[in-house]
DNA sequence: AGCCAGGGTCTGC
DNA sequence: GCAGACCATGGC
């Protein structure tokens, strides 16, 4: 590992009301980044290592040059959308708009499509702490040194080579045939995550579910997180309270090409603040 | 100690 | 098409 050269920060000029750094990376769409402090967190994309910081009015990429930021993390943090429209156009519903007054921080990660895959795979009748140990774990048994301490996700070629056995170090329970499957239909070609990028939407969701293991709610998060489909829209036991007790007759239509956005912030927001919804 | 977690598969109707 | 058993593991 070569010592990393020392570069300036990049400051970007912004309030956590637009882009909250805690709320987007600890809100269950994403398991790479760990909390440092209460305003600071460090995390790998790709081969990218970062920590980043939040204070008042702008947010640091230590270490990072300008033209990093602009290449990886302005797309990553899906930086040049315009949330505020967004979040305008679902605030006619009164439960989304307490949503977003809470949560409105969050911003949907671009992640890398197989990571979310494995990530969501992994993700079922599991929770979020323990979601983080184990894909922890398999970066740092399959996974490339990035810094110290800090290795990349594995390869779709390095996951499929392994045994149930070899697995069982991971603590995946019985979700590691399907890890495997899912790694081996990658490699095979069986699964293109090509073809599940520019596909239509419900074809795209048929080709993910040809995976053992994938089943209605993890496509939508593969979709929505690993692909960027904000129109996915993944019910988990969270959503399914939420819906119960505050959309009886279904999800209102309005929301619908940005209902993945609408989610996470319901998601975010029970999960974190119970009773934040409640008028 | 026991319920629950960003659920899915398989079986039996 | 749908309900119910079952699935490993560990957080809380």
């Amino acid at each position: 590992m070569d010592q990393p050269i020392k570069k300036n920060n990049f400051h970007l000029e912004i309030s956590p009301k637009e882009f909250d750094v805690a709320q987007t990376l600890d809100c269950g769409q994403c398991f790479r980044f760990t909390k440092e402090s209460e305003n600071c967190f460090s995390g790998i994309v790709e081969n990218h290592f970062l920590r980043i910081e939040q204070t008042k009015t702008e947010v640091i990429f230590h270490n990072t040059t300008q033209k990093e930021y602009e290449t990886i993390w302005k797309s990553y943090f899906d930086l040049d959308r315009d949330y505020n429209n967004i979040k305008q156009a679902l605030s006619f519903d009164p439960t989304l708009k307490k949503a977003i007054d809470y949560a409105g921080g969050i911003r949907i990660l671009k992640q890398p499509a197989f990571e979310a895959l494995c990530c969501f795979i992994i993700s079922q009748n599991n929770n979020i702490p323990r979601i983080k140990g184990c894909v922890d774990k398999l970066c740092e048994v399959l996974g490339t040194p990035i810094i110290k301490g800090r290795y990349s996700f594995p390869t779709p070629e390095a996951l499929s080579k392994l045994s149930k056995e070899d697995l069982k170090e991971i603590s995946l329970g019985y979700r590691d045939e399907y890890l495997l499957d899912c790694a081996q239909k990658v490699v095979s070609g069986e699964l293109d995550l090509a073809q599940v990028a520019t596909a239509e939407i419900s074809v795209a969701r048929d080709l993910l579910r040809s995976v053992k293991g994938i089943g209605p709610k993890v496509a939508e998060c593969v979709l929505l997180f690993g692909f960027h489909r904000l129109e996915a829209f993944p019910i988990d036991t969270w959503i399914k309270k939420v819906i119960t007790k505050y959309y009886p007759n279904g999800f209102p239509q309005q929301a619908f090409a940005y209902q993945g956005i609408a989610q996470q912030y319901l998601f975010h927001t029970i999960r974190t603040h119970k009773n934040e919804l409640d008028g």
